[in-house]
RNA sequence: GCUGCUGUAGCUCAGUGGUAGAGCGCACCCUUGGUAAGGGUGAGGUCGGGAGUUCAAUCCUCCCCAGCAGCACCA
């Protein structure tokens, strides 16, 4: 019999006879190890204590203390678990597939019956009696023809399916929980009994379509989280309510930011203080694009039928473009992107070489009819403000300039706390316009410029948009959720359709090459997104209310109204509130509303000429003369480049 | 768009085959109170829209619209 040799963790080496499983690996080393013993690691591949060893190897043995393979067998094996205990309340349900994911699993079924709300408890209930048992867990490889067989013999077409999908070569591994059977590829826990039973709990019950495709069944997915211990449970519901209650919808209301009606679906209604917030985003944006040599210009937003074929919308994108009718015979369509607008500014005239690059800017509100279930809030609208621009260039300018537009971009998110920025570069999709080669170009310069900024970037295959690859820049917020924000794409196609020039310096046309960009991507969106990042409680500068000056009593009411005067007149977004309330009502209502700083002015403020502050989150409060509070906050007012200028005019 | 669920006062939500209720908010009155809800009175609803069943529909059925969760799509 040959023998192998296993290195542990701690670097000793000890030799076995080929074929030996993990789990006879942990007996020889201690008798609680055996027991104790999850699974291992064998050349870092996570492997079942039954799957025999038969090579040199490296090998780790995994307890309920090692994290992350501990969570992945408990929410595997509450998969298998979930789908017997399914099978056996409604034996005709077929199932499909069950993968672990972020916090738990899911299991995809076929079922006439929907699932109700009430199923779940159900179905929670059967899994924690199989757990009971303690059923072993037991796993075959089997041929192919004998798995397919027994799928067929099952009535199992999704997992016959299945099969034929997975590579021939690649051997087909059976797993029981008990009698239960299903195709996996493992590993998975001993018995069932070793899946802690209060340590789970079943989410929800939606569609998925059959393989993610819109053109296949779709089936009915039960969603699951797991951890190992309950109190890990615990934390993670904790966790999501702490998520419910940063809803920027919810948000949205209670600071009266906005509000959606049924007459215009996917649109918002900018309330005030929500514009006021939407405000300070453009005329931050407009200062720092200014400042990187950007113009801006503004297109109409409804443009006749002819200019949309010229780009190419009209043949490729008109499903999601609002049409426009109207007496005089002629289409018209609500703009869905700005760069066809920018391309006719840009063939105004004659454009040189000493013009490039040129970066033309815009906030354009664009339309897009988005599929009605696709809308969410402000982070999925059907009407949007693009912080966009166009950057036309020579072929030679193009990496520098998509490295600047990188900078910009990591810069800006930079002033609003966003500093765990991803990238993803999507490349040619099926449905697109222009040649492989423009598309090789086109590709190649964005990772050029990626390599040459340092940064780490994922690749998603066929995911670009018609007319070019782009980049897509997701930030990740306070609370560790994603959001893609700003993108950055490269387009040979739309100046060759526009048939736009510059001269060269030896006085040839030559076509510009185009780069389209947008940072925050739209306003809608970022507003959102840091509405949820804060949890309303946004930066001073951002706030749109940044002072409310409440009376105590009502002889202090002319000195309230004239500090919240002398406030504004320093650039604070100052109000008074005079009502006939008591300071608490005034205190809890102004808190709920996310105001950053309440002023309360009784009669020693005034006979001071001082104000009591408080501050958004903190209980205490703070005397201070009203000279000291107006300086204070009209710098903390400053956005944060206008911060960044003002420290440097003083430093000279 | 697809699957499931939901739609009752400005908001959050009860409720019923015989045309509706609470709390908060709002208006008015009393109260001038020192940091997260002082008290009283009152106004406010074609029960998402349309059709059907019924003597009678907010409630049952069907269609439509919108919202929510997920999928698909996407900034």
């Amino acid at each position: 019999m040959a023998s192998i040799s296993l290195t542990f963790p701690d670097g000793n080496v000890r030799d076995y006879e080929a074929g030996i499983t993990p789990a006879e690996v942990a007996a020889t080393i201690s008798n609680s190890l055996a027991k104790k013993a999850i699974s291992a690691y064998v050349d870092g591949q996570h492997w079942d204590l039954q799957w025999p060893i038969t090579q040199d190897a490296k090998i780790a043995i995994n307890t309920m203390k090692d994290d992350a393979p501990a969570n992945e067998l408990v929410r595997h094996d509450l998969a298998h678990i979930m789908a017997r205990a399914v099978q056996e309340i409604w034996p005709k349900t077929q199932v499909t597939i069950g993968p672990v994911i972020d916090n738990g699993w899911y299991y995809d079924f076929d079922r006439e019956e929907p699932f109700t709300p009430e199923d779940l408890g159900l179905i929670e209930k059967k899994m924690k009696e199989i757990i009971n048992l303690r059923d072993p867990v037991r796993t075959e490889v089997w041929e192919r023809e004998r798995a397919l067989k027994h799928y067929q013999d099952a009535g199992e077409p999704y997992k016959v399916e299945l099969i034929d999908a997975i590579p021939g070569d690649e051997p087909l591994r059976m797993y029981w929980h008990g009698e239960w059977q299903d195709l996996c590829r493992g590993p998975h826990l001993q018995h069932t009994g070793q899946v802690p039973a209060d340590a789970f709990k079943l989410m929800s019950v939606a569609g998925a379509y059959w393989r993610g495709d819109s053109d296949r069944p779709m089936l009915q997915r039960i969603y699951g989280v797991a951890f190992t211990g309950k109190e890990k449970l615990k934390a993670h519901l904790t966790m999501l309510e702490e998520a419910a209650k940063r809803d920027h919808r919810k948000l949205g209301r209670e600071m009266d930011l906005f509000h959606f009606e049924e007459v215009a679906p996917g649109s918002v209604f900018w309330h005030q203080n929500g514009w006021r917030m939407f405000q300070s985003l453009i005329g931050y944006m407009r200062r720092r694009q200014e400042a990187a040599g950007y113009i801006e210009v503004n297109s109409p937003d409804i443009m006749d039928r002819g200019l949309w074929e010229t780009s190419g919308h009209w043949q490729n994108y008109r499903e999601n473009m609002f049409l426009a009718q109207t007496q005089d015979d002629r289409d018209y369509a609500l703009k869905p992107m700005n760069c066809p607008g920018h391309m006719l500014i840009y063939n105004q005239g004659i454009r040189s070489y000493r013009d490039l690059p040129l970066k033309i800017a815009e906030f354009g509100k664009v339309h897009r009819y988005e599929p009605s279930g696709a809308l969410h809030g402000l982070l999925r609208v059907r009407s949007f403000t693009q912080d966009d621009a166009h950057i036309y260039c020579t072929p030679d300018q193009l990496t520098e300039e998509c490295l600047k537009v990188n900078d910009l971009i990591l810069s800006i998110y930079k002033d609003f706390g966003f500093e765990d920025v991803h990238i993803k570069l999507s490349t040619r999709p099926d449905n697109r316009i222009g040649s492989d080669e423009s598309w090789d170009r086109s590709e190649e310069a964005l990772t050029t410029a990626l390599d040459q900024a340092g940064m780490r970037y994922s690749i998603f295959e066929g995911e670009g948009a018609f007319y070019g690859p782009k980049l897509e820049y997701v930030l990740r917020d306070a609370i560790g959720r994603d959001w893609q924000c700003g993108t950055l794409q490269v387009d040979f196609n739309l100046p060759e359709r526009f048939k736009s020039t510059y001269v060269s310096a030896t006085g040839e046309r030559l076509a510009p090459v185009m780069l389209h960009r947008a940072l925050f991507g739209s306003l809608e969106r970022f507003t959102g997104i840091l509405i949820e990042n804060w949890e309303g409680k946004l930066p001073f500068w951002l706030a749109p209310q940044q002072v409310v000056v409440a009376s105590i009593v009502s002889e202090a009411d002319a000195y309230c109204e004239k500090v919240a005067e002398q406030l504004r007149q320093v650039g604070v977004r100052a109000k008074t509130d005079l009502r006939n309330e008591k300071i608490n009502y005034k205190v809890r209502e102004h808190s709920l509303a996310k105001v950053p700083v309440i002023l309360a002015c009784g009669m020693r403020e005034m006979e001071e000429n001082t104000v009591t502050v408080r501050r958004l989150g903190e209980k205490q409060t703070r005397v201070e003369t009203l000279d000291a509070v107006k300086s204070d906050l009209a710098t903390e007012a400053l956005p944060p480049d206008l911060v960044a200028q003002s420290l440097a005019s003083a430093a000279e």
